[in-house]
DNA sequence: ATAGCAAATGTCGCAAATGTCATATATTGC
DNA sequence: GCAATATATGACATTTGCGACATTTGCTAT
């Protein structure tokens, strides 16, 4: 029962701290999407709705339910230095992964719905800041972390600022300055 | 186990996740249609009675069983090109959408699960014969035709065949035999 | 503060639905 | 064919929905 994409009544009365016959009447009256069983109307609620449903309302997200925050994405055409940023950041505990083109990038993102992304601005065939107006145009990205690393100039990084990006960081880079940073974004 | 056409009461268990005790009660019961293996009785149920069955119930369908079957991604970074295709696949009545760089391709590939996608094979940064080994290699794309346009040589193309490519069209083309191999691959 | 009121939530009991477990049998994959 | 995995089934345990009613909460006027 442990990795179920959706809920029953009872399991959302225990994460809420409330009464199971309270949950049914969010459910009812609609502030709880969910649906209902064939049998008598059993309710099961979508792990995606609950958690639509607290954040609506301000409420706190249970720990197994929250998205990982831990999981990174490195997204690089040079693979030395996606493997290089790789290492210093896995070694500080976080879930990895690295995608040296666009197309893994774009299908990892949303596989693997990482908290944070690194990106570098000059890959071939992919337009840095145009990919950034992009993700920030997206609800569903809302949340990411989109770490700009690269070796272009200030005027460049700045502009990925104003676009969204949640960091920035020039080439060559110290390795403490990145994992600080990743560090800073991710708590 | 992949692309059945019936399914077993353990993977209807597992997609509206209840207990399999519960899929059997429901069949015996008549409010999912199913029919039974001459054996001792195993239950088989057609997806396509259990698509019914979970829009009867306003029950959530599982990705997987979606169908689909009518979307189609163009992917080409040549954005004159893709319109082109994308006005003559859509007069046709498919839903279309077009991609032109690698990462926006990787995201609705994986967004929409459309059942074709067409690949321009020479994108700036991106390999489109190892693309197609790429998805070749993953179950989940089993069923994903994918449908080569390019104006590279014939070799090229016949190598795309033999990874994989579903159909392929050299540039330039014609926008019947376009439709028309299009039409083939879907029905 | 306090009383009073309405809405939300909790409690209780019962019947129905769903889950668990053990075991015998099918089916699948090799 | 054989081993590994899935499935059906009965008996029993637990959860759930729901009505009716109690209690708490939030708010307003006093």
């Amino acid at each position: 029962m442990s990795k179920s994409k959706s809920l029953t009544t009872g399991e959302i009365a225990d994460y809420c701290d409330v009464n199971l016959r309270t949950v049914i009447r969010w459910i009812d009256k609609g502030s709880l999407c969910g649906y209902k069983l064939p049998g008598r109307g059993n309710n099961r609620v979508r792990v995606e709705d609950f958690l639509a449903f607290l954040k609506e309302n301000g409420m706190p997200i249970p720990e197994e339910l929250a998205p990982k925050t831990r999981n990174i994405l490195i997204v690089d055409d040079d693979k030395d230095m996606a493997n290089a940023i790789k290492r210093v950041v896995k070694n500080a505990g976080f879930e990895v992964d690295t995608a040296t083109n666009g197309f893994i990038a774009g299908s990892k993102l949303l596989q693997q719905k990482p908290a944070l992304m690194t990106l570098d601005l000059s890959m071939p065939g992919l337009n840095g800041l145009e990919l950034l107006k992009h993700l920030r145009g997206q609800a569903e990205f809302d949340d990411l972390k989109i770490f700009v690393i690269s070796g272009l100039s200030q005027d460049k990084l700045d502009e990925a600022l104003s676009l969204g990006a949640s960091a920035i960081l020039s080439k060559p880079f110290d390795n403490s300055e990145l994992l600080q940073i990743v560090n800073t974004l991710i708590d």
